[in-house]
DNA sequence: GGCAATATGTTACCGCATAACGCCAGCGTC
DNA sequence: GACGCTGGCGTTATGCGGTAACATATTGCC
């Protein structure tokens, strides 16, 4: 799969870092959300929200509604430690949570096939590039996102190895 | 709004475009297709499939299952007649479909505050920059379309003509 | 304690999308 | 004409993503 699972010390580090970044914006991370956190840490990939919520139950035993779920994914994307996919509808943990800066644009490569998402930030040019051109299109882009879909290497050399994660393409 | 309503003769010159398009694939072009077709075309921009389907019974008075709706904007996304957003759950016609040349990539800027979207295609040089960093990170992206968000001169000049079409950022 | 703000729970609902099944028109074949 | 095939379309039911509105609990502060 997407080989995003964290193993327990870099949970612990995550949580830490979200832990920072929640305070220095005045933001509470209380245990449910700690919880909660633990869980999308632990997912081996950019979960959906009502997934999120069957997790939780399964890791802590506990019932969470997913209306609170939605909530509390809210409180972490404003933390700066959780993205949401919007072509994909998933949320999936920074992977810079456990380091300590935060980063203004960012890129997803998203494998169509496996539903891996590579979180890249190497593509600033062509970003500023597209938000220039745009700009003499009569737009202001947001500094957002992009979502770039396509198949991994492992995908595109036929292992295909489908998850029901994955979303078909279009 | 979004300036991309189609006078009677832009409808016209469309449907041919159209008809050549689904001729060359080996698609028909049904007579309630072409009406569905046309209420898109009449669309001020891009819609969702339940209100396609309300503008169409508005438009010929005769009731329309969503499942048809979408079954049909399928075709003419085969077609290359029709875009999907995938960001925004919306359909719009294509704005080549007049003149005869099909297009491979295509981006999109999407204006959050008023629904206006324009289709452009003058980034294929970004694009294919993208493509090539994708490739060193282990992705083969598709040849596919961008969906930039953003908000247009006009909303951004603090006009912020709101529409119910309009989707909330984020 | 008393109060305000924030966090969480409950219910009910909406919008997007598709699976599964059935019907029917058109068409070619025997 | 009977048969069977194909594609277009209708019907029903359902699943998933997301949120409004309102109720309750918890926390922080004076
Ligand atoms: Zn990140
Ligand atoms: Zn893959
Ligand atoms: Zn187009
Ligand atoms: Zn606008």
């Amino acid at each position: 799969m997407s080989g995003l699972k964290r193993s327990g010390k870099m949970v612990r580090q995550s949580l830490e870092g979200a832990e920072r970044a929640c305070r220095t914006q005045g933001l509470r991370l209380t245990d449910k959300r700690k919880r909660l956190l633990t869980s999308l840490l632990k997912a081996a990939g950019p979960i959906s929200a009502y997934d999120l919520a069957h997790h939780y139950r399964a890791d802590h035993g506990e019932e969470l509604p997913v209306m609170t779920v939605y909530r509390m994914l809210d409180v972490f994307i404003d933390a700066g430690v959780v993205h949401k996919l919007r072509s994909t509808n998933r949320f999936m943990a920074c992977r810079h949570m456990a380091c300590d800066h935060p980063h203004a644009a960012t890129q997803f490569l998203i494998c169509d096939s496996c539903g891996i998402v590579r979180e890249m930030d190497f593509a600033d040019a062509e970003i500023s590039k597209l938000n220039q051109k745009a700009r003499s299109s009569g737009f202001h882009l947001y500094q957002e996102q992009l979502e770039l879909h396509g198949v991994c290497d492992r995908c595109h050399s036929g292992i295909e190895e489908k998850t029901p994660d994955a979303r078909a393409h279009g």
